[in-house]
DNA sequence: ACTAAATGATACCAATCTGGTATCATTTAA
DNA sequence: TTAAATGATACCAGATTGGTATCATTTAGT
């Protein structure tokens, strides 16, 4: 099971390199030296930018900057903004039809971790990784 | 993305029954029941013997007995024994070829994070999940 | 005004992962 | 001898993920 997949990864590497940069970097500029195909990168950082995480402008001359300072992007908002939320615990009946649901050992069992690991995936900030 | 795993929420019901049994359950003696299909079932509860959670018994009248107490079987064993052990983190380039990966900061907080799941996760028993 | 460079939005394709099915061989009790 | 059970595999279908392709829109420079 991967918490950060390939594009949590590219995500990851793309901010770093705007914190960096300081300056608004475009798509194409932010793939080119990750090795990251263009393509991919664009819908990474649409991705980020819907999420509020970085500020896109548009036209020539534009590309992306970050919304806030790099120590308050967690490592989890940007989980959050390309994968979608956690979900550690996919209960087999769907949710609304389970009985068990309010009693379920298992699941509040689960839901503990992924509570914790939500924690600590917050704690970790873009400062931390440059 | 998913810890618990429908295969491994099937397996956590199986065992507890045979925890609860006391006597050797055949598997399809499990599934119907649970409301699991039988040949999956089956699959688990192999994968669940060959980690050495479970003892079959082949022939007639055979099945699956626990291979120790049900304090000693921790989620963890059950994820590991159906799904392989956990793999937060996915190196882009193929672990072996990458020259950050001992200095890769994302890396790191992902190995420690993981950490803490893999301890969280040993640290629930069956006899928690009756 | 025009063009080129950029993002926004989608739709699509291929590979992998997961859940489920099907078979055949082997063991064991009745 | 037969029926009931597991062991081992191979296979198939749906969901997820990584990657590609297009077209529309915005903007700076000429
Ligand atoms: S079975 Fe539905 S929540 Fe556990
Ligand atoms: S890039 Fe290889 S370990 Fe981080």
């Amino acid at each position: 099971m991967k918490l950060i997949t390939r594009e949590v990864d590219y995500a990851v590497r793309a901010l770093a390199a705007v914190a960096r940069a300081g300056r608004g970097l475009s798509a194409a500029g932010l793939a080119a030296p990750a090795g990251v195909p263009r393509p991919v990168l664009r819908k990474i950082m649409q991705a980020l930018s819907r999420a509020g995480i970085t500020r896109s402008s548009r036209g020539r001359g534009g590309g992306f900057v970050l919304a806030r300072p790099a120590g308050r992007i967690s490592l989890g908002d940007i989980i959050s903004a390309v994968r979608g939320p956690l979900k550690f615990n996919d209960c087999v009946f769907g949710g609304a039809l389970c009985h068990n649901h309010r009693t379920c050992l298992l699941r509040g069992r689960v839901a503990a971790i992924e509570k914790k690991v939500m924690e600590e995936v917050r704690r970790v900030t873009l400062a931390d990784l440059g």
